[in-house]
DNA sequence: GTCTATAAGGAGATAGAC
DNA sequence: GTCTATCTCCTTATAGAC
């Protein structure tokens, strides 16, 4: 494909290593956290040595950082694909059913930001931020198509219905569910959908 | 009131003292995080040393385990506190406006338990746990009343419900809300409470 | 009980050999 | 590029003087 195939041989090896890299950050992250995941886990997943892995990311703020890129990326591609024929709120369920499920197969919550400390690293990661304002605009759009055609809550501000979608991503009764009461992925999956989009009542 | 007026004596200093450690232990927690929290930041918070707070507290996890009982203690309080007369549901959007009302206020998510470290400590301490069954079998029976009662969805299970109930009182869309929105507190409380019982439709 | 000083150990990051 | 070994800093927790 390349004109330069030794370069992009090596190059394809090199992308290998960090996807398997950023796999084990994940199932990490998804495990302990991020003050609690340690270079030396990521390392020992991967089954390299932790100036290695220093080779490829140079700090823990940047593999940490990538690793979630790459999460909305896959977020970003999953709303791009689609079905163009969908209403808002119906492509709204789906991305949220998608975030749901990944998670539940082990993943990362898709905002990590309940601590600041991550938080305010991921603010300052530009590459991060460009491609979260880039979903947050798609978001946006759909919910505030949602409420002019009167299928989301028009007296709600579209913010609050905007942050709280954000927010189910990464709810915690979905591990609680989980845990707790055993409950199947699919049966956790359409409840949550069903809480966020119903309420209580 | 004692029989033992100078023990009660010291035992009141002893009492007030602890409670500033408390108060400053919920403040540095609320900005930092449990992980992000040093005991050098509470003893200074405090205005006395670390050994010092070492003499109240025998370790961290001990800390931040007594600030969140006092911080169980008060919506057990609460709840204890609601006029009977008022319905299942009625009580169980009172206390979520109370929760929501303290974390506005500079005060503790209710259930820090994003943190699988967190929630592993806070499983190992008994006093703590006691205090959450006790106020989670109250809660349980709000949500099956209410929902005998035709008041909340029938069609959910009650631990979906609950859990999803107590996920709402740590709500991280309160933080965006306040941080990026700029709304006021008081705003931010109807808003979450109407996105949580009626959802997003 | 309060402090100064310090032990003990963990974790991010790197030096330098191969 | 990879490893072993190490540096450095930070944080929990305590020893010991007053």
């Amino acid at each position: 494909m390349s004109i330069f195939p030794k370069l992009s041989f090596k190059n394809q090896a090199f992308k290998l290593r960090e996807s398997a890299i950023l796999d084990a950050a994940t199932a990490v992250l998804s495990n302990k956290g991020y003050d609690l995941m340690t270079m030396d886990d990521v390392a020992g997943a991967v089954g390299i040595s932790k100036p290695s892995l220093y080779k490829h990311f140079k700090s823990k703020e940047e593999l940490v950082g990538e690793a979630l890129i790459r999460l909305l990326d896959g977020a970003l591609d999953y709303v791009a694909g689609l079905d163009a024929a969908l209403g808002p709120v119906e492509k709204l369920a789906a991305l949220l059913e998608w975030a749901l499920r990944v998670r539940l197969e082990g993943g990362l919550p898709f905002l990590p930001s309940t601590s600041p400390h991550v938080r305010d690293m991921l603010m300052r990661n530009l590459k991060y931020m460009m491609k979260v304002l880039k979903l947050n605009r798609q978001l946006e759009a759909l919910v505030k198509q949602g409420q002019e055609q009167g299928l989301l809550n028009r007296d709600l501000p579209t913010d609050v219905i905007l942050f709280s979608y954000y927010a189910r991503t990464c709810d915690p009764a979905v591990e609680y569910l989980q845990n707790f009461s055993k409950m199947a992925p699919d049966d956790i999956v359409r409840h949550m959908l069903k809480v966020s989009f119903e309420g209580f009542r």
